[in-house]
DNA sequence: GACTATATGCAGGCGACTTGCAAGAAAGTC
DNA sequence: GACTTTCTTGCAAGTCGCCTGCATATAGTC
C-alpha cells in the first residue's frame, strides 16, 4: 500500500516525505473529494502544518496525482486520481451535497460536450451537480427538518 | 431603460436605490458575468462601498434578478438573467477564458444532464468550460507568449 | 411633509490562502 | 556509512475576500 503511494509519488518526480504519503494515503483511503478543512481534521493528517497541507495538495496536483474541484460553496475539494486513467484531470462530473457537503466523483460518466464562441479553445470543463444526497434526502423527508 | 430596470425591482419586492440601479445596469450592459471586482472598478459603481456592492449583489441573486456563476479561479462572477427565461438561475454553462478571466453566459445551449447516485434529488447544476477566448487564442498564437 | 422600514457606509474582524525565510529531511555520490 | 545538494517543512507575517454590527441616510407610504 505504502508502495504503491511511494512508487506514484516517484514516477511523478516527487520526493516521498511523510507529509505527501499520509496526504496521499488518505485522500486514496478517502475515495472521495475533501477539503482542506477535511484533510486537516482527518487523524492520518493532523498535526501536520497547515501551510504545509496547502503546499502538498498543490504539489501532488501540479504531479497530477490528484485533482481538485471547486463546490458551489466556493471550497476546493481534492480526491486521487483514478489510477487506470492517469493524466485526467478530474475530467468527469461531480455530486455536490448541499446538506452534508459531502461530493462525489461519478467517474463512471463522461463530461458533455458544449459548444463554445467561435474561435475558442477548450482546455478543461468543470462540472458540478448539486443537491441532497440520498441519506440527507431521507433525513429530510423523514424529519421534516433539512439540515 | 432606467424604468424597465425599476420595474424589474419593483416586481422582484425590491426598493429602487441608486446603487441596484447602477449594479443592475451595469451588469445588463455588460451583459457577461463580471466578478466583484470587475463590478468595483466599473466608473458606473466606482465610488460605491465594497460591502454595499457584496450586499447588493446578494440581494439581486436572492430576488432572482441576477445570477451568479464560480469560475476556476475561484472568484464569483454575476450576470443578469435572461428576460425571457424569469427565474432561471443562470441554468446554462458558462466559457471562462483564462487568458483574459471573462465569461460568456452560453445562453443558447441547455445544461445536459447527469446520472446522480441511486436516491439523490438534484436542485442545480454548475458548468464552466474553460480555455481561451477567441482573441486570447489568436494573441497567443501569433505573438508566441499566452499570458 | 412626516413616518417607518429598509438600505447604505464605516469600523472592525474572521477565515482562507500566500509569501519569505530558516531549519530539517530525502536522494544521490563517494 | 558519511557527506553534499536540493527539496520540503514549519513558522511568522501579511494579503485578500467576505461578513457582522451599528449608526445614519433614504425609499416608499400615508
Amino acid at each position: 500500500m505504502i508502495d504503491a503511494l511511494r512508487m506514484a509519488l516517484r514516477s511523478a518526480g516527487l520526493r516521498c516525505t511523510p507529509a505527501r504519503l499520509s496526504v496521499l494515503g488518505t485522500l486514496d483511503a478517502l475515495g472521495q473529494p475533501v477539503t482542506h478543512a477535511d484533510l486537516s481534521a482527518h487523524p492520518d493528517v493532523a498535526g501536520m502544518d497547515d501551510i504545509t497541507l496547502y503546499r502538498t495538495l498543490g504539489t501532488l496536483v501540479d504531479a497530477g496525482l490528484i485533482h481538485r474541484v471547486q463546490g458551489i460553496d466556493g471550497a476546493w475539494r481534492y480526491c486521487v486520481q483514478p489510477r487506470d486513467r492517469a493524466g485526467c484531470p478530474g475530467n468527469h462530473p461531480h455530486f455536490l451535497c448541499t446538506g452534508c457537503r459531502r461530493m462525489e466523483c461519478l467517474v463512471d460518466q463522461a463530461m458533455p460536450r458544449v459548444r463554445v464562441p467561435e474561435g475558442a479553445e477548450v482546455r478543461g470543463r468543470h462540472f458540478v451537480v448539486y443537491g441532497r444526497c440520498a441519506a440527507c434526502a431521507a433525513a429530510s423527508a423523514g424529519s421534516g427538518a433539512p439540515g
